[in-house]
DNA sequence: AAAGTCGTCAACCGCCGTGGA
DNA sequence: TTCCACGGCGGTTGACGACTT
């Protein structure tokens, strides 16, 4: 483990707080709860341990299959991707993606350290890498990813981000979203979204990606 | 049986965005 | 407008068990 482990008197304290206290004010958890703890401690412990309804065991190859889509189009935004996943935690998602499926995928389409690049519907602004560091790949062109070892040649378009210029768009080609015989059109759906952001001054970008969440939501609770 | 290596995952770290003073 | 405290996030670490040599 990273850190000292939670004793169960710990857990058990933790726990009364936040049903106590309820969930926020992190600050003062550790005060209240009478913990030697720090206040990401607590809120880290309760969210990926303690919370009610967390799924524990092994993901289903239905969870898989999404969290391989939704990374393909988020790239490491953990914490929307388990938004998508009722029960499972944003460490779960992330320690399953760096043990299983990075490695199987590595060479393939998504590698763990620059994942980023691949199909973001919005660039990430600050932290996120910018493209133009890779020699390849020119603002505005098409490119081939290097990435890709099995020479699928997963073509996608870079469209300059309207917020921050350093922090292209990437939307791959044929991306689209199958489980079972479900299956979404996401090329499709990332083009009127970029339309729209062409017309627009980059002000509604939240409107868009929030309007993108809810055909996910209602995506996925179809299935 | 012992030593070395690998895989897993809980916990920590540092940064960023936001809101209030 | 600036500063500060806080919540939240993703990346990384390291302990420990499983597996291999």
């Amino acid at each position: 483990m990273g850190g000292i482990a939670w004793t169960e008197e710990e857990d058990y304290l933790l726990k009364k707080c936040i049903e106590q206290y309820g969930e926020g004010k992190w600050h003062r958890v550790p005060q209240l709860a009478g913990l030697n703890r720090c206040r990401k401690s607590c809120r880290l412990r309760w969210l990926n341990y303690l919370r009610p309804n967390i799924k524990r065991g092994s993901f289903t190859p239905q969870e898989v299959d999404l969290i391989l889509n939704l990374h393909n189009l988020l790239g490491n935004r953990w914490s929307i991707i388990a938004g998508r996943l009722p029960g499972r935690t944003a460490n779960d998602i992330k320690n399953y993606w760096n043990c299983h499926l990075s490695k199987k995928l590595n060479g393939q389409v998504v590698e763990k350290s620059n994942s980023v690049k691949q199909g973001s519907i919005f660039g990430k602004p600050s932290k996120w890498k910018p493209l133009q560091e890779e020699s390849s790949k020119s603002k505005g062109k098409e490119y081939v990813d290097d990435d890709d070892q099995n020479n699928n040649e997963s073509q996608g378009i870079l469209v300059e981000n309207n917020q921050n210029q350093n922090t292209p768009i990437v939307i791959e080609q044929n991306s689209s979203m199958s489980l079972g015989n479900m299956q979404m059109d996401l090329f499709q759906f990332d083009q009127q979204v970029l339309k729209a952001m062409e017309d627009e001054d980059g002000c509604n970008k939240r409107e868009l990606w929030d309007d993108w969440i809810s055909e996910m939501d209602l995506w996925i609770d179809s299935l």
